[in-house]
DNA sequence: CGCCATATTGATCGGGGTCAACGGCTGTGG
DNA sequence: CCACAGCCGTTGACCCCGATCAATATGGCG
């Protein structure tokens, strides 16, 4: 049985004990998924919420010709799919890039924790907000950046965000078990370009790969050469600067 | 004195005529801005909140080398805003992109009104996921369209949105008072790339522009160019399909 | 041990960027 | 009322980042 991670709400507004006893009450079971199988399908209405226990999801869309773009990557802590309860469907798919587990909470029980206790709404509420500023990062990333620059950025998000869900390696690395032409959907690149843009940055000396593992050698250097700056994570949990 | 637009979240989940009278009642003061005047900065708390009256307005975010990639435009109707509320401060700047008039409402107010009026809070609530909805859609355009079906989708997307203003011209057309130059900021493309494309699809009689106005001529062609599928635009209001 | 997905490398191509110049419209001051 | 300035749209020439196509390693897994 998979331990529960932080709740990345919890970490954003921080919770009472009874209302975080609540949220574990809600879930109904967990789910094991295999690398590539979907959780949830764009257009589903679900019925059901889930909270990432272990492994690497992600929000994808596919377009015209089979092109994938990949949306957001969403890991252990994370509640991946409010938007099916708050919008009725889903505008988007998610999936497992990697073997996972999930946490599964029926709409109807999260409805019920949200009107008794205010706290929780307003919890997921800012967890939103938070999503929907890393999407806008994201758009600027895929906009504006060249390729270099978005790997660097993605491989600084990804790390703060693992280090923020207790699962950073030392030195700020972390398990990326995901495939280069999964990275390349999430960046709109391909996978050719993805992997001599690794190249680069580990001739470089800013990281190194080794089995499945991403290590950050120059965390300085990596940060400059996306552009980074960690403002729109909201790490600090938000409201002050 | 601008008159008041119906309410996108309004409209995404109405309220009631009392609930909105308690919206307009908060609202403060109106301002004007000049096309290029920012509204909000990136960083900013702000305490207060904005509601679009008239004009074109933009989320946008400034990157290395001062390139800028717009997030999103925001028309009469949109709480532009929120997350200033929500999270403490903006990760973006709003700015006009043409002569605008918006609606000032302090961020107490929007709060004791969420407080009062639980249908209010969820009603922007709602509007936060459709707005994050539209963004993870630009996420794909921008990272996996080319510059013709770029163009073509943003052209569906703020036709379907003026309409839903109540903002349209006849066939769908719409005021399109930005600059070649701010909707090329807005696809990740350039000034002039922007301009061969508008070229491209005038030539092949799909839109027409005449003084600030495009008239979509061949709707289901823009569609089709643009790989467009309107919903995640969530006009219907969510819950159902 | 063999299979299949993924990583890697090389060669070539093309969409779209960049640079530069020119034209047209509008607002402004004389 | 007109001249000028500045911004925006338009066009042409050239170039480069990253896509695409095609093999060839490589490593995890049954």
């Amino acid at each position: 049985m998979t331990p529960f991670p932080p709740l990345r709400f919890d970490q954003i507004a921080p919770l009472a004990d009874e209302e975080r006893h609540a949220v574990r009450q809600a879930v109904a079971r967990t789910r094991a998924l295999r690398a590539g199988e979907d959780l949830v399908l764009e257009g589903d209405g679900g019925g059901e919420c889930h909270v990432i226990l272990d492994g690497v999801l992600c929000r994808y869309k596919l377009l015209q010709a089979g092109k994938r773009q990949i949306i957001g990557f969403q890991i252990a802590g994370d509640m991946c799919d409010l938007s099916g309860l708050m919008l009725g469907r889903m505008d988007h798919s998610i999936g497992a890039l990697t073997r996972a587990q999930v946490a599964v909470i029926p709409h109807a029980a999260l409805t019920e924790i949200m009107e008794h206790h205010p706290r929780v709404a307003r919890a997921l509420w800012r967890e939103t907000h938070v999503d929907a500023s890393i999407t806008r990062e994201w758009v600027a990333n895929v906009g504006r950046r060249t390729a270099y620059q978005r790997l660097a950025h993605l491989l600084c998000e990804m790390s703060l965000r693992h280090q923020a869900a207790g699962r950073a390696l030392d030195g700020g690395g972390f398990a990326w078990l995901v495939t280069q032409a999964d990275a390349a959907d999430a960046m709109g690149l391909s996978n050719v370009h993805v992997n001599r843009t690794l190249q680069q940055l580990r001739g470089e000396g800013l990281i190194a790969l080794r089995g499945g593992e991403v290590a950050i050698l120059d965390w300085p250097a990596l940060q400059r050469a996306g552009d980074f700056s960690p403002d729109y994570l909201f790490l600090d949990g938000g409201e002050a600067r």
